[in-house]
DNA sequence: ATTGCTAATACAAATCGTTTGCAACAAGGT
DNA sequence: ACCTTGTTGCAAACGATTTGTATTAGCAAT
């Protein structure tokens, strides 16, 4: 098993996720990390946030379409996106008993994943309802 | 507005997505249907599938990595998914009242589909589970 | 039935997010 | 300070999905 060595880049990318509550995409993280090292790269990035979510440290948020996000809180809760711009907030106001029992096993399948995905219009796409778009 | 045509490829799309109960994807159908409509291309079944997503005719299950995925059952049901061979299946044995409360409001964001995602090991790749992979 | 309008198709090429191959680099044990 | 090898940056490959366009075919009106 090899060694999983401490680097600035992986240093610098888990302080911003962690920083940031907005359930960054890679590009966003990539943006945002680019200005403290400019020479890192979008697949250094990539790697990154998949040796994180693996270990553990972070969550991958893979409901809804576009790009994958990323949750630097791992406590469990869930989340709500809007179906016009992607935004992708947590939903703390939830009952926690929403999902406070836990399935371990449903058709055969031993679960180890449950989320609840909640998918609208966000208050700042409501505005525009109307003119179009998906 | 323009008409809505009722065409050949697609009366075929969705008779075999409602005959399946496999959620398979645009790729699966395009396999399937071309049984039938050797020239049909995959991009029509894409099209196709956005359509009847868009009417609300199928359901599209987004959860996951991988592919998209669709349900031509689209009454309220949840769905488990195999995080090693990607299959996704009903999850019918869940207590309905799971999440038979609807959430109209949330962050004030209008809410507009809810799911639940479970996610697991299916009992094909529960024996080959020490064999590496994911 | 035949016509005419135009939505929908097949095909190819483009796009998007993500992954991978590889030479150069740097973390951290010695 | 050195050496091993895990990691990076870059570019190129990748898979799923979308889009541009000339051609085909639904279907409403004749």
């Amino acid at each position: 098993m090899p060694v999983i060595r401490n680097t600035l880049q992986r240093k610098l990318i888990l302080a911003e996720i962690r920083k940031l509550k907005t359930h960054p995409t890679a590009a966003d993280l990539f943006m945002i990390v680019r200005q403290q090292l400019p020479r890192i790269s979008l697949s250094t990035v990539y790697r990154t946030l998949l040796l994180l979510s693996e270990q553990g440290t972070i969550r991958r948020l893979t409901a809804g379409d576009g790009e994958t996000r990323f949750d630097g809180d791992i406590s469990p809760h869930h989340h709500v996106r809007c179906l016009r711009c992607g935004r992708c907030e947590d939903a703390h106001e939830l009952p926690e008993r929403l999902l406070r029992r836990n399935y371990e096993w449903i058709n055969g399948f031993r679960i180890t994943q449950q989320q609840v995905d909640f998918a609208g219009i966000c208050p700042d796409c409501q505005g525009v309802e109307n003119q179009g778009g998906v």
